[in-house]
DNA sequence: ATATCGATTATCT
DNA sequence: GATAATCGATATG
């Protein structure tokens, strides 16, 4: 169970992404299924800039996939890559700009038996249940039909971001991952030392 | 331990 | 018609 958990202000996604994925680090995602509470906590993340990044899915303007991120901040937008996978972002805005982070990474928390289920995984393999953009949104059971666009910061929502008052002691900032534009950019933010970042590990 | 590759489809050009 | 903000499996040293 984890500690109180109280509610992240709209204006904390009104910033500059690079700032906002900072301190979203260590912050709380949380699904409720019926009677159910699936969470983790955020160890692994990325920005996207908007007009000014290449490698965004805003860069060329406003469509129908992407418009959740040229609305207000603090919403979900997910998207579906690979034929396969759903990943989850976070709508913030720069300057009216449409920015997002793209959340990579859970240490699992609560409801972990239930994640592990939705993940086809042995429940004690605990640093695969989360550790990457797809494997996150299918832990949670995160769709585009069932989730884009939720409010992120409303209590009434299934998926939430909230605050135990966790606060990383250290930040690691390398580059982005698995994009083919703008790689160098150090926009990857991890918490120092997790083994729940996503990447190359053998160990569960 | 690292490298490469196929799956599978919504979205955009 | 090509591509993609990935994953898991297989091959190789």
């Amino acid at each position: 169970m984890p500690s109180k958990l109280k509610p992240v202000p709209r204006s904390f996604f009104n910033r500059d992404p690079r700032l906002v994925g900072r301190e979203l680090l260590g912050k709380v995602l949380l699904r409720r299924e019926g009677h159910a509470t699936l969470a983790g906590r955020i160890v692994e993340l990325e920005a996207y800039l908007g007009a000014d990044d290449d490698a965004a899915h805003a860069a060329t303007g406003k469509t129908a996939r992407n418009e959740v991120l040229f609305g207000p901040p603090g919403h979900a937008y997910v998207y579906f890559i690979y034929g396969n996978h759903y990943c989850l972002n976070v709508s913030c805005l720069r300057a009216g700009d449409a920015g997002s982070l793209l959340i990579r990474a859970l240490e699992p928390i609560d409801g972990i038996e239930q994640m592990a289920l939705n993940r086809d995984l042995e429940p004690d393999k605990l640093r695969l249940i989360a550790s990457g953009p797809g494997r996150l949104a299918e832990a949670l059971a995160i769709t585009r039909m069932r989730d884009n666009g939720k409010d992120l910061v409303s209590p009434e929502s299934d998926l939430q971001i909230l605050s135990d008052g966790f606060k990383p002691e250290a930040i690691r900032e390398t580059a982005r991952i698995g994009i083919t534009k703008s790689i160098h950019l150090p926009l990857r933010f991890s918490i120092a030392g997790s083994p729940y970042v996503s990447g190359k590990r053998l160990a569960d």
